[in-house]
DNA sequence: CCCAATCAAGTTGTACACAACTTAGTTGTG
DNA sequence: CACAACTAAGTTGTGTACAACTTGATTGGG
């Protein structure tokens, strides 16, 4: 125990009903902030059709360019199964199209349409509002993304080790 | 480029394709982190046989004691839909009883049973291992937390507007 | 007193997320 | 060449989230 993570030598002695309230916060904070810009980006999404991942998908793509499934996913940190039923739907929804690589048959390779293309324009809107939405400033921003980057990469490593 | 971010007046002369990217890496670099803390708790609470929304519902139970749906929907952000069948199984594992309120029938009261209030020493060892595994400073925590919750805030607020 | 509005839970349907598994295609090595 | 190991997608099953709805209880205004 007295787990010291760095820079001070005396935070050892946190009590355990502290210990568990701290956590408690960060793990849910974080959860919350999640959810919560969740429901602002299903309100600034719904007229453009997409759910947030999907919306996420079509950025990589826009972004990126046609790839296959397995690049999509090591973008976003999403398996196949998630992935599989999602790029069903945008598939359904006339948004992409689904194809095998002819080089490796295992491989399917995904690409906007023409429809999914031109859906970019519209979707230029929403990041203005939802930066205006947050209330933070730039520097804010950028301290977060940098903290949960750290967060995010720390917490893969952990989980690789078990 | 304009990369002039925050304190200067000329920042409304940002790029589409800068804000869009920005707007990117804050949403999903919240998203991928709450979901890499979903991760590493779904192997500390493995033994527990609890989820990590389980967890959190426990865990207002230990802290506040019964309580009604309600009441824990309030503290979570959760309502009922995602609640009802959550507690089901809660109670289906023993941890908890749910019980109609005398005094007003449409209320129904979540206590932990003996051992659900006996899980709380066995969970202790968690956050220990979570705040270990995040890799950050108490003051990066701290931090982290304050950004977050004024997120949530602002985020649900202009939700309500909407 | 009565009934419309409100409220707490629960239900239904959709869409992630992810573990575990299956299927089919590819590759490296003996 | 043969075949085991590996790989990419897809499938299945469980568990959140959340909108929209239903049910039954409560309450406030006329």
């Amino acid at each position: 125990m007295t787990t010291t993570p760095g820079d001070r030598p005396d935070l050892p002695t946190v009590p355990d009903a502290e210990l568990l309230r701290l956590d408690h916060q960060v793990c849910f904070s974080l959860h919350a902030a999640s959810r919560a810009f969740g429901g602002f980006y299903r309100q600034a999404l719904k007229d453009l059709g997409l759910t947030y991942s999907q919306y996420l998908v079509m950025l990589v793509l826009w972004e990126h360019g046609p790839q296959p499934v397995k690049a999509i996913g090591e973008r976003l940190y999403l398996d196949s199964g998630t992935l599989s039923p999602l790029l069903k739907r945008l598939e359904a929804a006339g948004l992409v199209r689904r194809e095998r690589s002819r080089e490796d048959e295992r491989s399917v390779l995904i690409e906007p349409t023409g429809e999914g293309a031109d859906l970019r324009d519209r979707a230029l809107a929403v990041p203005r509002s939802v930066l205006a939405a947050t209330g933070l400033s730039v520097e804010e921003v950028l301290g977060l993304q940098d903290v949960l980057r750290r967060l995010t990469t720390a917490l893969g490593e952990t989980a690789d080790a078990a």
